[in-house]
DNA sequence: CCGGTTGTTTGCGATAGCGCAAAACGGGCC
DNA sequence: GGCCCGTTTTGCGCTATCGCAAACAACCGG
């Protein structure tokens, strides 16, 4: 098995705390994998056997409903952890995760975890924290469904997925991985329809550049100035 | 200042794993204290000096926007903790937390909380837990209010709100304490007009008896199939 | 280089739910 | 017992957004 270099991992969040012969012994425990594009990581009501850190590259974790519905939960970058049903106590995975690039991932058997957390009690109070982290921006994004306009969310997801996974380009800054309007839709809570016309509007004012699965913000200025736009109206 | 007893704490899942004479010593540095209904608890914003353990009476967490909007987060029942920011890493509580009754609470400094998971790491582990159930349920949330219609959102915190907090009476299940139309649009994402249409016509349809902040549940069974109803019409 | 597949754009109704306004209601307080 | 205030109800028009359908466009594999 490839041996994963401590010095690649231990400025994680996840490993603050940890000493470094600590944390070798953490990362014996682990494999590592790779999935490629568009791949099946793990799927919603499966058997949680593993837990996941994020090494290279970007993984969309997302809902169904019962009726096929979804939603997109997060997309995970490198760095951080996903799949973490032991740590709420759940035997199956709340949503299914899928690499939408080429992606490479630490993997420990879930029924490590236990064993992990008692020897290394930073790794159950990181995980804590970054799980705290989550749940209120999960907070902060029912209060965005609840109270604004489609055209304010998805000006918000764009400046947040530009903060998270934004490469600097020529003039302006593009989201480095391939995400579709259906992606944004299913993390607004709006349609692909709605989500697409509101970019072709964008791209007239040239607040944004993109095409198939692409799209690099050209004025986040404005962008910002939408999201934060009160319902009233603009230019009279 | 009162003693509280080990005993009526020492079920809690926030103590599970930890033995009864550490429990004691976790609880000396508590103090306690009484909220009477419509106090405010703490502030969203303000410093997090505390976090808080409810033994009896009901708390609501909200969330407000800079534009004065608010939803609630949750409703907190007794034997929760709430207001824990620290562990997320926090200087300020991301909510506003009001008693809804009158209320006693077990107040721990948020200082105390860094030596108190070093010393008992299943308080970690247990937080962890109970975050990790709650961000699953804020996924669950964000997913029905952006793929149902309002009046299933609506069933669905009216069912889980008797689960929660429902006593039994004459016949149905009454909320047991005081919540408002307002309220319940602040939990599903809606407005009071809709919620009170939606609840006219469920009591004209004998599903539910309401009055001033004041919700029974008369035909639980009936609501569980509203909830989960498909968008398509009802009897042709 | 071509055909198929997947993602995007856009037009055009249809409508669920909002927002405003006003009236009715209920309960506690003096 | 009567008044005042917060809550609830309800009517009515409005519109943001959906939903469907169809035409495009871009990339992929052969």
């Amino acid at each position: 098995m490839a041996k994963v270099d401590t010095s690649l991992v231990a400025h994680l969040p996840l490993f603050g705390g940890v000493k470094p012969e600590d944390l070798d012994e953490i990362l014996r425990e682990a494999r590592s994998a790779r999935y490629p594009k568009n791949s099946t990581i793990f799927e919603q009501g499966a058997d949680a056997q593993s837990f996941f850190l994020l090494l290279h590259g970007h993984v969309r974790a997302a809902k169904t409903t019962p009726t096929g519905e979804q939603i997109v939960v997060r997309y995970v970058s490198p760095g951080e952890t996903f799949g973490l049903a032991m740590a709420i106590g759940a035997a199956r995975y709340p949503a299914t995760a899928m690499a939408v690039d080429d992606s490479v991932v630490l993997i420990w058997p879930t029924s490590a975890w236990p064993r992990l957390i008692e020897r290394f009690p930073a790794l159950a109070a990181n995980t804590l924290q970054t799980v705290g982290t989550r749940l209120q921006e999960s907070h902060t994004r029912i209060l965005e469904i609840s109270t604004q306009q489609v055209e304010q969310r998805v000006a918000h997801a764009l400046l947040r997925l530009a903060k998270q996974s934004g490469k600097k380009v020529d003039h302006g800054i593009e989201i480095d991985f391939p995400i579709s309007r259906q992606d944004i839709a299913q993390m607004t809570g709006t349609t692909l329809h709605t989500v697409s016309r509101i970019l072709s509007g964008w791209e007239q004012q040239g607040l944004v550049e993109s095409g198939r699965q692409r799209i690099i913000l050209r004025d986040p200025h404005r962008i910002v100035v939408l999201a934060e736009r009160t319902v009233d109206s603009g230019p009279a």
